[in-house]
DNA sequence: CCGTGATGAGACATCAATGTCTCACATGGG
DNA sequence: CCCATGTGAGACATTGATGTCTCATCACGG
């Protein structure tokens, strides 16, 4: 047997190849195993062994995305301190994932069927209890619900991801644009405004 | 030759075929000429011979959306008033567009080539000029640029869209939702937290 | 009643992506 | 040196959607 190096390089392999479709089909979700197999630097056979095919592979996209956003969510400790914070500290981790949890958003193929990975739940569960907790401390609005709340998380994660990639936005205003829309919107929230009113 | 009920009833029939498709694709972005064909009461030999093909019939969509979304831009008067309001009525006038926005927002595959609409560069400039106008009167924050604003009300349309679709929100909070994330955020903004301060 | 034209149904070829296979080659360990 | 294993390249059949065609039917106006 070809012995230990065999599943740490397979693992490599795997990841370095679901890498590089991601990044590939997040700029065309349409592209071709031929074009994902270029984009990873391997053949396409290659890559069929390692994927049974197109399905499969937009499977392990998925559960990739899911287990990317959960390290997130535990690493950014929603029910510490703050929903505020929590929710600062959420888009912070989730940002290297973004470009990856963009494509899966629009992936609405993984949604139509009647069975859909039951990670996605889990995820909505807990930012939705987050944005709920922030309602019940005081922090956030009552009149949007947690379920709306967390739907715009997601979205504009990809409208981010679009806009940079699109370059019509810096990269390193990534994290506060998201943010910064989804805790504060667009109006100002100062002084000047009070005397206004 | 079968005279002026010609134009009428194609008229008619290629705008509710229209309808049709954009309904059905929002739901399901792959869904065959069969389906969309079927979706519309149609056969799909009809189908063909209003729209060349499958590009040529979102190509198609896209006009359509152009279209509607510059006829929202128009009701909504931009440049009257206060920019918030104006906000408020482009959201209010183009719900009944969302649906299909939100469709080819995610047709990527129409802003993957190097030739794209010149109409959604109008529409864009638009809503980018409006965003400019609020920040310089003063009513928005500076830190978000108006190209962001911009991205992120077709995102969140999207995603109120994706919300109600998926029964997780009701269609009469469509507008609600949309707009006061947008200009507001998820942040509490009365005074009781200015008493927290 | 008869023609014109649009439609629906279906057959058919085409095409692109996919899935499967074989084979030659390189690598790395024995 | 030899063998085993993974890989790349390519041929091949399959599949599903698409585009094109014909033909029977139907509605409508003359």
């Amino acid at each position: 047997m070809s012995h230990m190096g065999y599943g740490c390089l397979m693992a490599l392999d795997r990841d370095h190849v679901l890498r590089a479709a991601a990044a590939l089909l997040t700029r065309k979700s349409t592209a071709t195993m031929d074009e994902v197999a270029k984009a990873a630097g391997i053949s396409r056979a290659t890559l069929h062994r390692q994927f049974a095919g197109r399905d499969a592979l937009v499977r392990a996209l998925e559960a990739l995305g899911i287990a990317e956003c959960e390290t997130a969510l535990d690493a950014a400790r929603l029910d510490d301190g703050r929903a505020e914070d929590a929710v600062r500290r959420l888009v912070r981790e989730a940002e290297p994932a973004a470009g990856l949890l963009a494509f899966l958003y629009t992936e609405n193929q993984l949604f139509e069927g009647e069975e859909q990975h039951a990670g996605w739940a889990r995820i909505d569960d807990r930012i939705t209890a987050l944005f709920r907790r922030g309602q019940q401390s005081g922090e956030f609005r009552i009149d949007l619900t947690p379920a709306w709340l967390t739907e715009a998380l997601f979205g504009l994660l990809a409208s981010a991801v679009w806009l940079v990639q699109s370059g019509k936005g810096a990269p390193k205003d990534f994290r506060h644009m998201t943010v910064e829309l989804l805790l504060g919107g667009a109006l100002r929230r100062d002084e000047t405004r009070r005397e206004e009113s």
